[in-house]
DNA sequence: AAATCTACCGAACGAACGTTCGAACTGCCA
DNA sequence: TGGCAGTTCGAACGTTCGTTCGGTAGATTT
């Protein structure tokens, strides 16, 4: 594979110095890549990364098994375009709406809704992110890692400015505290299952008052209805 | 391998009728395997099901390869019984602390204790049981799943008669809110590193206070110390 | 002493895997 | 028209895997 990686790992293909070659080509290669991926992303989050094999992958894709290697380095980098991706566009996502909010606890609201409501689109690509979290080595595992301490910091200082404001003393340990919300919305993947009973904004609602006032405490005021 | 299921299945060999053999041969049987169960147990944790080949836990328990297939039919069933044993054992846990209490929000603070405590004692296991939960096929999935049930009925049943007490007009999804503490405790084996700072017991206490009052709520007074 | 049983092992088998190689086919520019 | 770069593929290579087979050593039973 020709070196290409500041592409591939946005999926994008300004390039605007490069002579203005025929686009048709490069968007051409980038469709067949997301199709690629998005294949992938299935099959890996519905059997494993180990047991997905390339050439399942392949055959589900409509593509020899050599022809992937035209658009992957190897299958470790295949998983890591996966969760870069994934995790880039979980955290672009949140910054994008956190904007124009001050108040911490309605901060939370909007992190825990952004993190549902992807997730509830997404769901194989964030089961692929939770589940084969340490499959990746080396730098690659360093690039993905880098961002998801983002969005977990993002998430602290969140966390820290609630007790900050509401419970300056409390002896709670905030990083138990922040991992406790990852728990909450990193296992969904294990049982969660869309219909009709449970929308994602419904679940996203039940998640923030089980966070925000737990089991016994006061029932919230209820939020915005959502569809 | 000689059909010793149920044996296996609890690392027990009572076996009363039969005639009364040199035990000592039977208790070193079952040591070899508790012995080989446990170095699977931590290489499954380490490197996950599918890359803890059956040569690597041999060479690590001092076993020939072809040896290990004289405690276990196949490498799927060496999983099973960790599994099996494993959920066994949590569930077996809760029930008898359970016993005279009748308060539902003691009972979950009970549930939560013991939970967090036989995860930090066996941390490797309940890795192995969060996250590799659906590699088993066939029976020996379904065995282990029935276990997971109690142990999540029972759970669920506690918080039920939380909300009843307590919030009887709640429009929360009582199977959500279940989910989350399971979410809760399960995604612990991701970040949950043993220190003096963060001794189980005050780790539970948190995981308690964060799931009945949340981080808004009211500080709930101090529970008993512990060491 | 002979027969039986348990525990264990070296060596091999067949399958599946990730990856590579050389050759086709295509469309574009000189 | 010739050549070049991008794209795709069949076929193979080397490795690793789970599992099996035949056999040995020692203890126990007959």
């Amino acid at each position: 594979m020709i070196s290409r990686t500041s592409e591939q790992m946005f999926g994008r293909a300004p390039e605007p110095s490069a002579p203005n070659r025929n686009s048709d080509t490069r968007e051409g290669y980038d469709q067949r890549l997301n199709h690629l991926l998005k294949i992938a992303t299935q099959i890996i989050a519905q059997v494993g990364y180990d047991k997905a094999s390339m050439r399942t992958v392949a055959k589900a894709a409509g593509v020899s098994l050599a022809g992937m290697y035209h658009y992957f380095d190897s299958k470790e980098k295949m998983l890591f375009l996966i969760q870069f991706r994934t995790f880039g566009a979980l955290l672009n996502n949140l910054r994008e709406k956190l904007i124009g909010t001050e108040d911490p606890v309605e901060q939370l609201r909007i992190m825990i809704r952004s993190h549902v409501t992807y997730f509830a689109a997404n769901m194989a690509a964030l089961k692929v992110c939770s589940h084969e979290l340490d499959v990746l080595t080396g730098s690659g595992y360093e690039e993905t890692f880098r961002i998801r301490r983002e969005y977990y910091q993002l998430t602290r200082s969140i966390v820290d400015r609630i007790f900050q404001k509401l419970h300056p003393d409390s002896t709670m340990d905030r990083y138990v505290a922040t991992m406790a919300l990852f728990g909450m919305l990193n296992w969904l993947y294990r049982w969660y299952k869309p219909g009709e009973d449970r929308s994602p904004a419904g679940l996203a609602n039940m998640i923030m008052e089980l966070y925000l006032n737990g089991i016994t405490g006061p029932v919230s005021e209820k939020p915005p209805a959502s569809p």
